[in-house]
DNA sequence: AAAAGTGTTCATTTCAATTTGAACAATATA
DNA sequence: TATATTGTTCAAATTGAAATGAACACTTTT
């Protein structure tokens, strides 16, 4: 990997992102990238955990000079993964939202729900390739399965405690 | 996410995939997603790890329908990963490859690689946040700076800890 | 009711990653 | 030396995901 390089939140044509701001949201979408989110969805999670104050919407695409479309897609996976709440502001009829920064929230919704599926399907999955398998079986293909079945139970050995640590 | 459905390496025009081999081939495409990393390269993978005997590039390609260009790519990826092994078979002289199996090599090359490397620079990132918050610095920032901390430290922990239960 | 504000949806565009295929070594065989 | 084999590289095509922006619906204010 490079060396970390400078953000690249094209920070000129600003519409008044401090360097914090920048610094903090270029973070997340680096960090996004490991986790195969869009961008969108880091920028908005990133100016709203460096956000002090609740923000709306239209907050959210005017400063990160996004698409209200893209705003409104991201907004929104980002409340289903559990990783913004809306807030309610008094005196403002639109929706503000504020970062939820417990790793213990974040990683039961995002996190679980990309990887554990994954390893729920593992049974079904074993399963065909054992059927498949029955044609021809040799001993070969018997300590083939024998491996995944084994990297299936690491998995499902590793998850729960991904979780104590994190949560 | 959807049920398990039918594998999608087109099966009818086969140049010769056993229903186990399109299975375990489809379990690494799959799986592959997850890591974010090309097809090509999970379906190369696969049917390695599938095969009793070394495969040629020649092989590969043929078997699996792709290009040479991809299959050169794909075995390059995943020798400098660590996940195939090229080895001697006498009388040929092209290379062969076998996939490596044990979890542990591999948990040090590719996991490690994606991973530790985003969590290294980690250091040098929260530097960068710290002197730019310098300029205006908040109760509220020095909070969000100390998550931050936080959430490395527990990376930090976590890492060596996957790497001892699937090692 | 009109006008302004707020938010969603979706067809289209944009963009980046992957794949292809052809050109190019390099090496072995005849 | 010519020819076949093996493998790499890279520009161009393909693909698919993400972003855009316009149309729409709903609410609130005047």
């Amino acid at each position: 990997m490079q060396p970390v390089s400078e953000p690249q939140i094209s920070p000129a044509s600003s519409s008044g992102l401090s360097s914090v701001e920048i610094e903090v949201i270029d973070l997340f979408v680096n960090a996004a990238k490991l986790l195969a989110l869009p961008k969108s969805v880091a920028e908005i999670y990133g100016l709203l955990f460096i956000s002090p104050e609740p923000r709306s919407l239209d907050d959210l695409v005017t400063k990160l000079q996004m698409s209200k479309g893209s705003g409104s897609q991201g907004v929104r996976l980002l409340r289903a993964m559990g990783a913004i709440q809306s807030v309610y502001v008094p005196g403002s009829r639109c929706d503000h939202f504020t970062a939820v920064t417990e790793l213990r929230k974040l990683v039961s919704g995002d996190f679980r729900g990309q990887v554990q599926e994954h390893l729920d399907n593992g049974d079904v999955r074993l399963q065909r390739i054992c059927e498949a398998a029955s044609e021809d079986t040799s001993e070969f293909y018997e300590q083939r399965i024998e491996k995944l079945e084994q990297w299936y139970g690491r998995a499902q050995t590793l998850l729960p405690m991904a979780q104590k640590i994190l949560g």
